[in-house]
DNA sequence: CTGAAAGCGCTTACAG
DNA sequence: CTGAAAGCGCTTACAG
């Protein structure tokens, strides 16, 4: 009965008394078009569609287009967890944010379905993707092989965290400066007096934990002071602060998610130690684990939003085909004074 | 130079020496097909397609069978609003998690852009919003007209809340079942001994507000009590705490964002009336507007991960085209048992 | 200025 | 069993 279909512009020809090509150039042709319609007729198919309530089916134009004006986020791991963590909220808020000014939509994909603890790109999601004329990928359990053959094929995409790729496929990623920040941790300390400064960190060897330690390095040897590291995977809290008390250490970088800031501070009070008087804490940005830190650590905070909102606009101008466009984009991470660093005793 | 395309059902064909309908026969055919392929043709076909890395142009496909595997979700406000407040985001755990069962990906309609506070989903977005095979709607602020426009163009949504339409287009909903949760609160009052249970909440005429309004007095009356309703606006938590005494109310339920439940409690303590044990106090869901309550305050919590899914679902189901789905689906509200009720003293 | 036509990449009857 | 053809709703040269 009612179940009339949409109106398609072959509709609105008819009522309009034009041809269907017509219709388009009026409806929806580009601004300068290399032909032109009667002011007559562009009215009565003006007329037209507003009577049928006609929109265009963005499917098709997207076809012919080549575009959807849909931009793609891809997390390996679910967008949304259940556990309540919210790991890539920040990066959602810069990206709806980013999504409104270029006007595009954003797709989530999340019909590929988890493999274990993580989601198949190329796999089952593969010409999902396509769907979208661009994507953003987010996530640590980022897959290089996937990334390559998104890279070979051409398809346009960001990615969400410092990433290395090759001299011929470079990976064009948004990332956070965690040497500059770490280094200016340090800058801060030794301008409050501390000379034994020490990094207790992952030493495993992800790229960010690697940034972090290279600008402690940086910085620790600009001012000619000896390095500490520590791997926060070696050491229960307890055997940390007696290793930090024997090297001397004043204070402490934490860029781990095995040790909490607040287990090490608990450590130290154990030890008869105080913080920030005895021992100054600094943490090196959220870990992506367990995002939420208080402000009242010292350290730094990492530009999530501002990521997510980067990521996105990276991506239009790789997708509206822009060259020359630089692979790497560094945001700043912001200063957090916290409570927990103080001048050396 | 490999800026090559990506292939086509057309280029598989002509890798396989047979046509494109075969192609397409053999790599997304329907599981029973009324006409079959030898499987030497077959073979040739998927090893042509793996050898190409073929993947099928779902815009293509979407446009052919007028289905895209695309949901759509569309907010009044942002979806993540930087102000950090996080109301949507229960609902997209649960819409996600259905979504990875049933296959399909989520499209946020970031590109509307907000008029006012709000965004108009039917002038700008309308368009977008049939890239989706249908679309679940959120939010406090949807217009009544919008939601009539999409009923008469019969495109399948699903609304998130209770919402009232017509006999003729009546709205798809997935609710919270106000009437019964408050309903149990009352009674749980009552078997610890209250006989003068009061009501404050925000009598303007929301649907959810009257549907607690109502289990309220169903349940009030049932047991011969007297209703005690208190308009949250017209009182001060000063006045509130002096009316439920004057009424000789020894429980409230509140139901407000006028008047936090602290603000209450507080007020209480400061006219020297002790929670529970003078007064219990009960909340009926989180506020829509500060979503966080916590588990210490006795009365129910909305299940909002639930109500995504079950959406999603519903959802699914009506773009399939099973008729003789209810329009209505009410999810029961969990109980919190809390610590701010306690018998009568 | 306007219409007929080709084509985007697919699916699905319909002939051979 | 396989191919040629029509068509989904649009855009964009190309003839009149």
């Amino acid at each position: 009965m009612n179940q009339r279909r949409r109106p398609t512009q072959s509709d609105v020809a008819k009522a309009a008394r034009v041809s269907q090509a017509t219709v388009s150039l009026v409806l929806s042709g580009s601004p300068h078009p290399r032909t032109r319609v009667s002011d007559e007729s562009r009215q009565r198919v003006l007329d037209a569609a507003e009577q049928l309530g006609y929109a265009p089916n963005a499917l098709a134009q997207g076809m012919v287009r080549g575009r959807s004006r849909v931009m793609g986020v891809f997390t390996y791991e679910p967008v949304f967890p259940r556990d309540g963590s919210n790991f890539y909220h920040p990066f959602l808020v810069g990206m709806e944010a980013a999504a409104e000014q270029i006007a595009v939509d954003l797709l989530l994909f999340t019909s590929a379905p988890l493999v274990g603890k993580r989601r198949r790109l190329v796999d089952t999601g593969w010409n999902r993707v396509q769907i979208a004329d661009g994507c953003v990928l987010i996530g640590r359990l980022g897959d290089a092989d996937e990334v390559a053959t998104l890279s070979e094929q051409r398809y346009p995409f960001v990615h969400i965290g410092r990433r290395e790729g090759s001299q011929q496929l470079p990976i064009p990623h948004v990332g956070a400066d965690y040497v500059a920040a770490t280094a200016a941790v340090v800058e801060r300390l030794h301008g409050l007096g501390h000379r034994r400064i020490a990094f207790l960190g992952d030493l495993g060897g992800a790229v960010s934990a690697l940034d972090r330690l290279n600008g402690y390095r940086t910085a620790i040897e600009r001012h000619g002071m000896r390095p500490i590291m520590l791997d926060a995977a070696a050491f229960s809290p307890g055997e940390t602060i007696e290793v930090l008390t024997t090297n001397g250490a004043t204070a402490v970088l934490l860029s781990t998610v095995t040790i909490s800031p607040q287990e090490l501070a608990d450590a130290a009070t154990h030890a008869g130690r105080t913080v920030p008087t005895d021992l100054s804490i600094a943490v090196l940005g959220e870990s992506e684990v367990s995002p939420a830190i208080d402000r009242r650590w010292s350290g730094f905070t990492i530009p999530r939003v501002e990521m997510g909102e980067a990521a996105l606009r990276l991506l239009d101008q790789i997708v509206r085909g822009d060259t020359d466009l630089p692979h790497e984009q560094l945001l700043p991470c912001a200063t957090v004074p916290g409570t927990t660093v103080a001048t050396v005793s």
